[in-house]
RNA sequence: AGGGAGUUAGCUCAGUUGGUAGAGCGCCACCCUUACAAGGUGGAUGUCGCAGGUUCGAAUCCUGUACUCCCUACCA
């Protein structure tokens, strides 16, 4: 790869050559760390942790992404930004993870047994534990890593039990026997927000039970039919008249004989199926309603590993599917299995394992969510915690008012076991902070820790304040509360907001008296290009380390935040990186156009406060330092408004389309000779690379360190906008701007000509500008050498428009100043490619002129249409007109 | 079933108080013009899902409708 001479910059951006360096520099430099007592204001955000053995994903990078470019911009503009890294246990995803790796060598958890088996998931955390972090390295992330936590820290656990315990001398925890979520595979309880429900095309079984004592049977349809060996009743609707003569009668459960009772229940639909329920209270939790409310038996057939136990009689041992099968065929055999249809319903499947969730009765730990509720919902009905987009906040809402108890027990060996200790003697539980070594009841020594851990959620619930130090204590953990808590932002995707987003707003306001976190910034799921979701099973999902490798972090970054529009999925494409990566090449280069350019500029000695003298800026100079308050004001309301898009695309506009396309060409043949245009140029340049960092920190870092004017750090400078960077862009001037915009305009016509008629870049052209107006003949005397270059002519003639036989000609507008663009053509073209493009043209005008006709002769129109808008219209229908007139004239003379 | 989001150029999507539709990519033509071919210049492309309504004027507001997606709940 070349390098340039004067500025040692290759010619391509090659991120691979910056990114670990700088990143090492900026960490060496201390840059990220975030400060317990600052005169600054706090800005805070504490980052969703990752899965501790994970690996970094597209959604990571995405959400990550957001975040860095808030810490960035904040810190920039002079707060003191502090960004919390962590990593979660991730209790069933972690022990799942480590028990398929024993698989392979054939040993079970249970041959390990917990003490050992939970030092192998240990072992297996130490390994992997640091890759995720060199991952968010990678891709730029400016945490406080001296900051960082693990769930499984012993101050987080602290936490956990102060909470736990808390908690349950409220009795707001509690333990009972209560029909569950539970996973086969995984030998324990899930929460309901992790059963994950799919339609499933499977059969409704129509079954026979016999009535006592008559030959009458009744038919119950059901799609799991091997629960009928727990069916304790049969429900039928109390006004259901086929049915009366039933009610209270007994029939028999076939295949295993047992007498139950038929009921009746308003909660029996009549239209549904043959209108008679069969009642599994164990199994359904429909059932265990009807079963509470009519105090029926519980008969559990399954066990831990959802096989059938001894309560199946002979079906004893059989998985639930092979059970199914079985109990159908016995069924039919007897004759008892009258109907089989195909149908179509949702079944609950285990988010983790993938198996059909069984509803099991078990023990388990429960926390009340009734008095936890009601503050929760205020403070976003209130906007104490604000929603963007707003919209999910109903979500959230919805949810609190549908909030049922949480089953915070996994029978798992990985997590924060309960603290709760089983007296043998009295059954009764002691509930400690610290461990017991008595039973708190009775004394008795006999006593044993719950074998039962913590839903991982429930750690994560308190992450706000547990990674800040809470409960101790001691200084460090008061002042980081204290300046931090709340946090300024929580960034997260919607998929977790019942999980996580709503389970902290409750702890943080039962333990910390305030909510966690002022703005929930929800973004969509990356998707692939086609719009599923990101799946290994698919193949389709996407290594953000690999893109990196491939196209650099900084483009990877700003493909994020160029699509990021509130809230919404955004398709991930390969092709749109590729773009970004060019835009990053294309600043590279501008940057290496200037700095080859500046080699000789003698950098002033007040430095970045250095201005050049207004009147030996050229008007290009002040022409783009118009033009950077426009994006400058653009880009700070973006960022405000949370429109992260904006912001980038007003950046990229203006990079690319002003400063490149136009301001870097302006100055080509004067800026060596110009200590204005190079100080203009210089100062456009750093603030251009500092608007930039937040979203792509690696390369704006790099070309910073080469400016000739700058600070100690582009991460640490200021982020410009219109009130801290008043004096630099007051030497803008909008009258300059316009006139520039007629010189663009001009040059514009003149490359249209070229184009349209495909006259060779080789040519120059002939030029005569034509204007009656003094001003605009100044102006564009002032620029004739701009022009000539730009617009590759040689000759150019202003004023009077002379002999238009044989010539193009345009007519070009920038506010009232009006020229005539005219190229003699002969000898250059086939006149008829000419004619073409003035009848394209009178084409468009006449649609134009019509329209503008008709609605200016509308009398309601002219009334109701605001002042503005009618003069708009009478000047675009004048000028028009003039520019069809001047064409039809054009096109007599090519006759 | 209930709730939410969407439908705009070939593709991905913008379009903030209603005023003659925009970007990027792709496409076509010409060009290695000394920052960049990961580039330059020019060009083509849309009944803004469909049907009504409000209005002088609707991609934008209202009603209905079709299709897509997501979430929540679930009838055995």
């Amino acid at each position: 790869m070349s390098k340039d001479q004067n500025t040692n910059l290759d010619d391509r951006y090659n991120p691979q050559n910056v990114e670990a360096r700088v990143y090492a520099e900026w960490e060496k430099a201390g840059y990220f760390k975030s400060h317990d007592q600052s005169n600054k204001p706090p800005f805070s955000i504490i980052l969703p942790p990752p899965n501790v053995t994970g690996f970094l994903h597209i959604g990571h990078a995405l959400d990550h992404t957001i975040q860095d470019l808030l810490i960035r911009w904040k810190r920039m503009s002079g707060f003191n930004a502090m960004w919390l890294p962590g990593t979660d246990h991730a209790g069933i995803a972690t022990q799942s993870v480590v028990e398929k790796d024993l698989k392979k060598q054939g040993i079970t958890r249970h041959t390990l047994g917990r003490e050992k088996f939970v030092d192998k998931i240990w072992e297996w955390k130490h390994e992997y534990g640091d890759r995720i972090y060199r991952q968010m390295r990678r891709l730029g992330d400016s945490c406080d890593w001296d900051r960082a936590t693990f769930t499984l820290d012993e101050g987080v656990s602290r936490a956990v039990r102060k909470v736990f315990v808390t908690l349950y001398k409220k009795n707001m925890i509690y333990k009972g026997l209560k029909l569950i979520n539970w996973s086969g595979p995984l030998e324990t309880a899930i929460s309901d927000l992790e059963v994950e429900h799919k339609q499933v095309k499977a059969a409704i079984y129509h079954i026979n039970y016999p009535v006592d004592g008559t030959s009458a049977f009744l038919t119950v349809a059901t799609t799991r039919p091997e629960t009928m060996l727990g069916d304790t009743a049969l429900c039928v609707h109390p006004d259901d008249e086929r049915y009366q003569q039933y009610i209270g009668k007994t029939v028999t459960v076939p295949l295993i004989h047992r007498k139950i009772k038929v009921i009746a229940d308003t909660y029996v639909d009549r239209e549904y199926g043959s209108g008679v329920l069969k009642v599994t209270p164990a199994h359904d939790f429909n059932d265990y309603k009807i079963g509470k409310t009519h105090d029926l038996e519980f008969i559990n057939i399954l066990n831990k590993k959802t096989e059938l136990n001894e309560n199946a009689g002979p079906y004893q041992g059989l998985k639930v599917t092979e059970a199914r099968k079985k109990v159908c065929e016995d069924l039919k055999a007897l004759g008892l299995l009258i109907k089989e249809e195909p149908h179509v319903h949702s079944v609950g499947h285990c988010s983790r394992s993938g198996a059909v969730v069984e509803p099991f009765l078990s023990e388990q730990w429960f926390m009340k969510m009734d008095d936890l509720a009601g503050p929760a919902k205020r403070v976003v009905e209130s906007g104490t915690v604000r929603f963007e987009p707003e919209s999910w906040s109903k979500v959230y809402l919805h949810w609190m008012n549908i909030i049922e108890d949480w089953c915070i027990s996994r029978q798992l060996w990985w997590g924060h076991r309960i603290p709760a200790w089983h007296c043998e003697a009295c059954q009764e539980h002691t509930v400690s902070e610290t461990d017991p070594t008595q039973c708190a009841k009775c004394g008795s020594k006999n006593i044993k820790q719950e074998d039962d851990v913590l839903d991982t959620w429930f750690s994560s619930a308190l992450w706000p304040f547990s990674t800040m130090g809470w409960p101790d204590e001691n200084t460090h953990s008061l002042e980081t509360q204290k300046t931090f808590y709340p946090t300024s932002y929580l960034v997260t995707g919607h998929d977790i907001i019942f999980f996580w987003v709503a389970r902290m707003i409750l702890m943080g306001l039962e333990f910390k008296k305030d909510v966690p976190f002022r703005t929930v910034y929800i973004h969509g799921l990356v998707r692939d290009s086609k719009g599923q979701k990101m799946s290994k099973s698919l193949g389709n999902s996407v290594d953000p380390i690999d893109m990196i490798d491939k196209y650099g972090a900084d483009a990877l970054r700003f493909s994020f935040l160029a699509h990021l529009f509130s809230g919404k999925d955004l398709k991930f494409s390969e092709q749109r990186l590729e773009g970004y990566r060019n835009f990053m090449n294309k600043i590279w280069n501008a940057a290496r156009f200037a700095l080859t350019n500046l080699a000789d500029f003698k950098v002033p000695a007040e430095g970045l406060k250095a201005l050049p003298n207004a009147k030996d800026m050229s008007v290009f100079d002040q022409w783009i330092v118009t033009k950077l308050a426009d994006v400058e004001k653009k880009v700070d309301e973006a960022l405000e408004a949370e429109r992260f898009s904006d912001a980038a695309t007003a950046l990229y506009q203006f990079i690319w389309n002003q400063f490149c396309d136009w301001y870097i060409e302006f100055t080509k043949p004067t800026i060596t000779s110009s200590p204005a245009t190079q100080l203009v140029m210089a100062h456009v340049l750093n603030r251009i690379v500092r608007l930039l960092h937040p979203f792509c920190p690696f390369i704006t870092e790099e070309i910073y360190s080469k400016l000739p004017l700058k600070s100690e750090a582009c991460i640490i400078d200021t982020y410009p906008n219109i009130r801290n960077d008043k004096e630099f862009l007051a030497l803008g001037n909008k009258q300059i701007e316009a006139e520039i915009d007629l010189i663009k305009e001009v040059i514009t016509a003149i490359r249209n000509i070229r184009g349209e008629l495909r006259i060779s870049p080789a040519v120059k052209l002939q030029l005569r500008l034509a204007t009656n107006n003094a001003k605009a003949i100044e102006i564009l005397k002032t620029n004739q050498t701009a022009i000539s270059l730009l617009g590759r002519t040689e000759n150019i003639a202003i004023g009077d428009e002379g002999n238009l036989n044989k010539c193009a000609v345009s007519q070009v507008n920038s506010t009232d100043l009006k020229v005539k663009v005219i190229i003699p053509l002969e000898g250059l073209v086939d006149f008829n490619e000419e004619v073409k493009r003035i009848q394209k043209t009178i084409e468009k005008l006449d649609k134009d002129i019509a329209l503008l006709t008709n609605k200016l002769s509308n009398e309601k129109f002219l009334q109701n249409a605001d002042e503005d808008v009618v003069a708009v219209d009478k000047e675009l229908l004048l000028q028009s007109k003039e520019q069809i007139v001047l064409l039809k004239e054009a096109l007599e003379r090519f006759k």
